[in-house]
DNA sequence: CCGTCCTAAATATCTGACATTATCGCCCGC
DNA sequence: GCGGGCGATAATGTCAGATATTTAGGACGG
């Protein structure tokens, strides 16, 4: 019976996680997890204590046992344990903290970071075209469109006033960079407006990717005037709390933005990878 | 003049940029990036690579330098170097494979990987009252209506059969675990059938959170029925490619829906966290 | 010509040490 | 008696080197 241990020995696994549990005075029945081919030891680890988090069992703030003894407890050197709480560390389930009473601590992914993770993936799909520029504009309509006529319903005063002033009234020339965040600023407001997270964090990836493709190239004057000119249109039927005349007002501008994102598209397409 | 380094040496980090550069014929304008307080070094080498990988010029399936050559190349530990890879590999920004030609190589989040970490942050951020059920089940219907519509339009022979498939004809008792396999199965043939994979990616987490929470409560078999009953007339008229059809029959399922949902979050609410 | 063995190259893991840092409690001065 | 500096302490962060494991590819023999 001396085989060769694919996985973390079996009688070390269960003492370890009982281990686990009795320090935390949590209990999982965990499945034995025999699924799929060879998982390294920091990834079984991760795995094991993600699923905790995941699971509810470490609830946000709790501490979780030093690396030292997470090693020892999962029968590792303390290298592997560190190297699996880092992973979890990236996912942001934990925050690591030094001193004397630092350590692991579970947290919580923010919504910032949700999002920027979301754009990080949607981005890197689309450049493998795993995602189509249809799809891209299909789903911002999806969710905008929505989005302002919920906006049209809900706003607060405050959200108002955040539109309006997301919109630049001088006609002062701009960078590229400069644009991108006169529009991002309005994309959110607008989002904010909507009185829905969930919405904003699914909608801001999907319109980063499109900016972004848009900022690389500039944009001439003419263009940015009509979109701020659209912006305007959309805040004013929010403003009058017009449902349907807010989304006519965002479908018009998606409408308009379209065929430019299609051009830029192509072009990064063509000039860009083959570098 | 020999303060302590708040941040990789500015000589070294330049010039192990410059390696990397040459080592990987690419350029890019790196900022300083001197932006907030203090940044672990491992933290610091895995934004870099992240950067590389995010702004193209590392590309998908690119070798990166072996570890030892990172470290070298940005003068810290292999260790070291290695804990930021590892960051990397836990975003599956990168994929480390052992052996005589084996190396770290830049791959790409597949559509499964965003899907299951969109799905935890949402889980998590819903436990925290980031997100109300409101929100949740606001976006999910945002998600699905639109979703069905599309399926009416553009499903294929494909399709219509996969959905028909995931409807179990017999009328057994399943468990609740089945029963969330036998919905989510219906779930994902649908968004599948929208043609937009952006959209089910979307959707998956909005529906897995919504349905987790529901499984656990177990539910009775009249319930399960009525649901059935739901998915084949969503599918009938995807079929008859009905599109106003498949909308209404989609916002009907989900006010029948929405009330258990409330009741079983409350039951969650109520019993679930304060153990 | 094909299969087997061997070697090289890389990651995976271990070991033990040292560096850094934040907290806690003690002691000293007022 | 009491508050502030200041070391002890406990944790993560980093380092250096060694060993194990895995895999590709070449050498060698049948």
């Amino acid at each position: 019976m001396t085989e060769t241990t694919p996985t973390l020995p079996r009688q070390d696994e269960a003492q370890a996680l009982a281990g686990l549990r009795g320090a935390l005075a949590a209990a999982i029945d965990e499945p034995p997890d025999r699924s799929s081919a060879y998982e390294s030891a920091h990834e079984q680890i991760a795995g094991r204590l993600r699923n905790l988090i995941l699971n509810g069992v470490l609830q946000h703030g709790e501490r979780l046992p030093t690396e030292a003894t997470l090693a020892a407890e999962f029968g590792v050197s303390r290298a592997t344990a560190r190297e699996a709480v880092r992973m979890l560390s990236a996912q942001q389930l934990v925050v690591a903290t030094k001193g004397a009473r630092g350590g692991t601590y579970v947290t919580r992914p923010s919504l910032d970071f949700a999002t920027r993770l979301l754009q990080a993936n949607v981005s890197l799909l689309a450049d493998m075209d795993d995602i189509t520029l249809e799809e891209i504009l299909e789903a911002r309509r999806l969710l905008e469109v929505p989005a302002a006529r919920l906006a049209a319903l809900r706003r607060t005063q405050v959200d108002l006033e955040r539109l309006g002033g997301s919109i630049p009234d001088d006609a002062r020339e701009r960078t590229g960079l400069e644009r991108f965040e006169v529009n991002a600023g309005f994309h959110t407001s607008l989002m904010a407006a909507s009185g829905n997270v969930l919405l904003e964090v699914a909608a801001l990836p999907v319109f980063t990717v499109l900016q972004t493709s848009l900022a690389r190239t500039g944009l001439d004057a003419r263009f940015s005037r009509r979109i701020d000119c659209d912006h305007r249109e959309i805040t004013d039927a929010i403003a009058r709390a017009d449902v349907d005349g807010s989304g006519e007002a965002m479908e018009a501008h998606l409408d308009y933005l379209a065929p430019h994102y299609r051009r830029v598209w192509r072009l990064a397409r063509d000039g860009g990878p083959h570098g």
